[in-house]
DNA sequence: GATCTGTAATTAACATGTTAAATAAATTCA
DNA sequence: TGAATTTATTTAACATGTTAATTACAGATC
């Protein structure tokens, strides 16, 4: 996506190329964000897989873990899920046990939403996998890398975030 | 995702929080990715919106434009969209008239797909206002800075890919 | 040339992503 | 106070994401 076309119909000629991806594809921000989550997520997603849950969850569950009891808006912001997915998943997670739900007293509009003992165990179990997998892709890529792409990604993020 | 968790029960403490996020999902690199992804796509998606197309689209949209006929297999690939949504967003593209598809007549199994004269006005519609708030985007945080994350993306991604 | 194996695409089933509309509770303010 | 407005969540409808199974064809082997 997202980068100018040239006028060109019927493609690109094999000399305007790189690395086997034309030009405008090659260095679009979007779609190499797209490509190195995909890469960075392979990783991880079979050792999620094994545990029955997927990415989304995994999120969901860890931030209620990280912040303890909190609402259902404030949990899809910080596991960067929207609402109405959010509300799906709640269902799916108190079958299996794993979240609970109870509606604030104070403002009842608000459901407010917290991680069973059960769940307590499941991070348990996954965390150290994560982090072995996260500290060899950190040996790989080098820690410097690390902290320098971290930097750099938060920086693009604040700046398209606010204005 | 995928730092390891203390083993504090209900949360941390304000004390051990920065910006607001608790210190195992500060830096988390498959979350630094999607929010940075989210961000910047918050810039482009309601320009494709106006042009009643979703980002997924696009790029498969693109992708025929910039190489010409593909098979299904390659655009999938080069699109960044798994074979079955490709499967249905086809049949939605036909539908649109943006996209047509024959079978190969060598290899039998092979669906060919390219663009219409519809979808190559659409791409010409679309691209100098991509290329515009891509510009804009550049701008603000730096043409060399976009450079820099550009090649450590790029570099993060070959670390996960081959092994 | 019939079977066996591998590959491309599709289908199926269930998950989340996305936008808009509906619901319900809180807040504002005339 | 009570109507109007705002806010939190859910529902609905349709999109893609994901994995597994299926179908159809190609290529290899005997």
């Amino acid at each position: 996506m997202i980068l100018a076309l040239d006028p060109l119909i019927g493609g690109n000629h094999p000399e305007l190329e790189t690395k086997g991806l034309p030009r405008q594809t090659r260095r679009s921000l979007p779609i190499a964000l797209l490509r190195a989550r995909e890469a960075v997520m392979s990783e991880f997603r079979p050792m999620l897989a094994r545990h029955d849950i997927n990415e989304q969850q995994w999120r969901v569950i860890r931030m209620l873990g990280e912040y303890g009891e909190l609402d259902a808006s404030a949990l899809a912001d910080r596991a960067l899920v929207l609402a109405p997915s959010l509300t799906r998943m709640i269902k799916t997670l108190e079958k299996s046990k794993l979240v609970t739900r109870r509606k604030d007293k104070i403002d009842g509009r608000r459901a407010l939403l917290s991680i069973t003992p059960k769940a307590r165990e499941l991070i348990n179990e996954i965390a150290p996998e994560s982090a072995q997998i996260y500290k060899e892709l950190e040996d790989k890529f080098g820690a410097r890398k690390m902290e320098q792409l971290l930097d750099m990604l938060e920086a693009v993020t604040s700046v398209c975030a606010d204005e």
